[in-house]
RNA sequence: GGAGGCGUAGCUCAGUUGGUUAGAGCGCUACCUUGACAUGGUAGAGGUCGGAGGUUCGAGCCCUCUCGCGUCCACCA
């Protein structure tokens, strides 16, 4: 087939995607012989569409699956779905709205029609947008946080850990949202700074004789006020401490409590305390048996324990109480006041701490096991920093409250038993109570945080609690990549949870990614409006140049910015690699190649095979240690610079000459080269380096099941590829001079060289003649043996002069032969100045001190060819 | 309040256990349509690595202090 001039992703990416898939290359095998490389993808939630911060993790953990799959692993990369509870429940719901329905209208089982609906609508939506960045995953293992599989595995470990007694129900405060009514684990709220004010209030004693001052934030709060604190070695009250308080606008009394939680010298030193709506004042009411008076309904609105209140708004409320409290006389002052308000993380309301009958996970048991496995390297965390934030979090963690008031969930396997209030949690559903064997029992309304079985996903997936197969061959997990942003919500929790049911961590690995920013470093939001479409640009650009931007120059852990321009740089590559291809292929149509191991090697293929065992060598490291950017930048010079820069150029004299050995020679090494470099460059690039592949000679199947290159020692080439730079030490010589020399490129030039190494110079003389655009080259013993003009270059191989005639411009050579030995003697004595110090030399390594002899050696030789050149001007 | 990150060329960023002359892309200058590619080529310019100390034969990298800018966690009512 021809290949177009210009590379045009459009023209096959889609095409080579499908063939992929229907030639099951993604899926993943159990293969005694092979060794298992698993990962496993974040689910992105059902009501999800693909954004930046998918293709970078896509691109990742794509790169890492290819990468393996080609080094012989089975390797398994299992994509899925999460059912985000509260997120589609919230979108459905205000779906719903539009049709001017509520739950309450369609009932639970009419709303979960409705919500499996939505997910048949949309639940592929994403998994069909990934397929676009060329995401390699197994799809005939796809799962989803609710199907029968997964929820199998939800029963399992909750029944488990509620017979542990690590899952328990109590009235605690939970942050709850008034807007999705339901309640939040701690993760779920999101804080903010808002603007607010401090209201003073006086609270006079029950006798009449005395009063005291408190502030809040939250005014409406008051109502369900049980006690005011004060800290007991504060002597402003030691009179009051026991003493009774009239709470105004109420007709309740409150006492007055000493205890340390307050701070004297904060505010008035006096404390309201609402055990109903403030965690710390819970805790207080409990040291203090406070009684707990919940003023506020679910909706936000108050109740009747509110009084007069009862009805309004929380924050209409809250303007009557102020307004009352001024009524009255007990607004002492206003102040304004800037504060850390809880936001819902899905609908953004502000959440309210509310004592409430919940479902907790008790978090110490199992927070400490999941410390240690990470301290003890189990677990490691890439880049390393990141660990710390997980002991921060896992250190200080509080009991995870797992049940929300929602419908769409793993409902909580707990039945109740209306007759003996027995209360029942069993793998199986029951029908009755094995306590009284009464039949009227029914389960709990809640379902589970979305997060509980998310946390399971490394091996709900692959069939646990079932001792299957894929479980047993794929788990544990290799790695895990994802960003920081979801450490707490997810990737501890999936680390405590592996601990606790499988018996061992989830993932060797995790490699946390950064978040990918605007042009302007401001991270991509909704109500910005700043959000790149990953989709427009794969139209624009194609995938591979999307997934190449995404990885280059990025350091693991560190945040990117997008930017077209980049995008663009990256395609600039690929269509270099592309044209390069076209060049290999032009050559090498109807010809038979010869094998790379029955060819004589020139210097030129020597040099050009020795940089590319150093590029696989290091490409190989880096990839094993998911330096993506890093592994990436190494191919890409070795392909724009090495390979198309040089070797191309160094190939032509050779391809286009009448020795057909050294033609197919040199035909065998380009394709030989390519080769490599598209293997190296597939996990990338998958795309455009299988379109290529399958137009090269001699190669069958697919690339992306091909090996990826191994290094080979033989092949290195060391000391020849040293000698050969030297060869290009001249042809850049001359070009220089050329150049500075106002010389036309397109002019031929004669050159004269004088050399210790006339073989190697001879040996490659068509190279420097067709790259250094000269017409022919004469070996000569010195400069006396040069007939005119000439302008000159020395380098560490040879002294090289070329006839200009009116070019040559002797001032200008004098000013550059003076430079060059300033320059030179700038060399020498930095080197000498370390070789005089006897701390260097007796305690640096003795490679670097030789290397510094040898610099002083080959700077003084070059330094003398200079001078003499000098003089002979 | 605690933790962590960033500061390197005009811009955006790499720089892996300390070791030659600190790199890339974009941009910039000059020249070039040379039989793969102008989405290109050749030759260049451009950095006292935020600042100050210290450790070391040797510091962009390690230690201390300091300035500036993001981030996460906690939170005083």
């Amino acid at each position: 087939m021809e290949m177009q001039k210009t590379y045009n992703p459009k023209d096959f990416e889609d095409r080579i995607y499908a063939d992929w898939e229907s030639a099951g290359y993604f899926r993943a095998e159990i293969d005694e012989n092979k060794v298992p490389f698993t990962i496993m993808m974040p689910p992105p939630n059902i009501t999800g569409q693909l954004h930046m911060g998918h293709a970078m993790d896509a691109t990742l953990q794509d790169t890492l699956i290819r990468f393996k799959r080609m080094q012989g692993y089975s390797a398994l990369w299992l994509p899925g779905c999460d059912h985000a509870s509260i997120a589609t429940e919230v979108k459905i719901v205000e779906k719903m709205k539009e049709e001017g329905l509520t739950k309450a209208d369609l009932g639970r089982e009419g709303f979960l029609k409705r919500a499996w609906d939505w997910k048949e609508q949309y639940g592929n939506r994403i998994m069909t947008q990934q397929r676009k960045m060329g995401t390699s995953c197994d799809w005939s293992r796809q799962a989803f946080t609710l199907d029968e599989k997964c929820s199998r595995a939800v029963r399992e470990v909750f029944v488990n850990l509620y017979n542990k007694g690590l899952i328990y129900q109590g009235d605690r405060i939970i942050n709850w949202c008034p807007c999705c009514k339901t309640a939040l684990s701690d993760a779920e709220v999101e804080y903010a700074e808002e603007a607010g004010h401090f209201w003073h209030f006086r609270y006079p004693a029950a006798d009449g004789t005395s009063s005291v001052t408190v502030a809040t934030t939250r005014p409406e709060t008051m109502l369900g006020d049980t006690a005011v604190a004060v800290h007991p070695d504060d002597e402003r009250y030691q009179s009051l401490v026991g003493k009774t308080l009239k709470l105004p606008l109420t007709d309740r009394e409150i006492p007055v409590v000493a205890d340390a939680y307050v701070d004297p010298a904060f505010g008035t030193g006096c404390v309201k305390i609402t055990p109903a709506h403030d965690p710390n004042d819970f805790e207080v009411g409990l040291r203090h048996a406070l009684p707990i008076i919940r003023v506020m309904n679910d909706d936000g609105s108050m109740n009747e324990k509110a009084g007069v209140y009862c009805g309004l708004d929380r924050y209409e409320a809250r303007k009557r109480v102020v307004a009352d409290m001024e009524k009255n006389g007990n607004l002492v002052k206003i102040e304004a006041h800037t504060h850390n308000v809880g936001h819902c993380y899905r609908c953004h309301s502000t959440v309210e701490p509310i004592v409430s009958k919940q479902w907790f996970v008790k978090m110490e048991p199992l927070a400490k096991p999941a410390i240690q496995a990470v301290m003890k390297n189990k677990t490691s965390f890439v880049p390393e920093r990141f660990s710390k934030i997980y002991y921060n979090w896992m250190e200080n963690v509080r009991d995870w409250c797992i049940s929300r008031q929602l419908w769409w969930g793993h409902r909580i396997p707990v039945w109740y038993c209306k007759d003996c209030g027995k209360v029942i949690c069993e793998k199986e559903d029951p029908t009755a109570c094995p306590a009284c064997g009464s039949k009227n029992i029914r389960q709990d309304e809640d379902v589970l945080d979305t997060w509980f079985s998310s946390a399971l996903w490394p091996f709900s997936t692959l069939g646990f609690p079932e001792e299957t197969e894929d479980y047993k061959y794929f788990y544990p997990t290799d790695v895990l990549v994802t960003g920081y942003d979801i450490i707490f919500f997810w990737v501890s929790r999936m680390i405590f949870s592996g601990i606790e049911h499988t018996g061992k961590v989830p993932f060797r690995d995790v490699l946390i990614h950064g978040i990918v920013r605007d042009e302007q470093g401001r991270k991509m939001s909704k109500s910005l409006g700043n959000g790149i479409d990953p989709l427009v640009v794969i139209d624009k650009y194609g995938a591979d140049s999307l997934r190449l931007s995404l990885l280059t120059g990025v350091a693991p852990g560190n945040d990117t910015r997008y930017s077209d321009t980049k995008v663009e740089a990256c395609r600039n590559f690929i269509n270099k690699l592309w044209n390069a291809a076209r060049f290999v292929l032009m050559n090498a149509e109807g010809k038979t190649i010869p094998s790379i191991e029955s060819v004589k090697l020139a210097p030129a293929d020597k040099w050009i095979v020795s940089k590319l065992q150093s590029c696989i060598r290091e490409v190989t490291t880096n990839l094993n240690k998911y330096e993506m950017g890093v592994a990436s930048d190494l191919v890409m010079n070795f392909v724009w610079d090495d390979f198309c820069d040089w070797y191309i150029e160094l190939s032509k004299p050779a391809l286009y000459g009448e020795d057909e050995k050294r033609k197919a020679d040199a035909l065998s090494v380009l394709c030989f080269v390519l080769e490599n470099a598209l293997k190296l460059l597939h996990p990338f690039i998958p795309f455009v380096t299988e379109e290529i592949y399958s137009n090269l000679p001699g190669t069958e199947g697919s690339i992306m099941i091909s090996d990826f290159p191994r290094y080979n020692y033989k092949s290195s080439y060391k000391k020849e590829a040293k000698a050969f730079e030297g060869v290009m030490e001249i042809i850049k010589a001359v070009r220089a001079m050329k150049k500075d020399a106002e010389c036309p490129p397109s002019k031929k030039v004669e050159l004269f060289v004088v050399t210790e190494n006339k073989r190697l110079v001879q040996l490659n003389k068509d190279c420097i003649l067709k790259l250094a655009g000269a017409s022919n080259l004469t070996l000569v013993e010195d400069a006396s043996a040069v007939q005119g003009k000439t302008v000159s270059a020395v380098t560490e191989l040879a002294q090289i002069y070329v006839p200009l005639g009116e070019l040559v411009d002797i001032e200008k050579e004098r000013a550059r032969l003076t430079a060059e030995i300033e320059r030179i003697d700038g060399e020498i004595a930095r080197a000498e100045s370390k070789l005089s110090n006897e701390q260097f030399v007796s305690k640096a390594p003795q490679k670097l001190v030789d290397a510094e002899r040898e610099k002083v050696k080959k700077y003084q030789g070059m330094k003398e060819k200079c001078l003499a050149q000098l003089e002979n001007l």
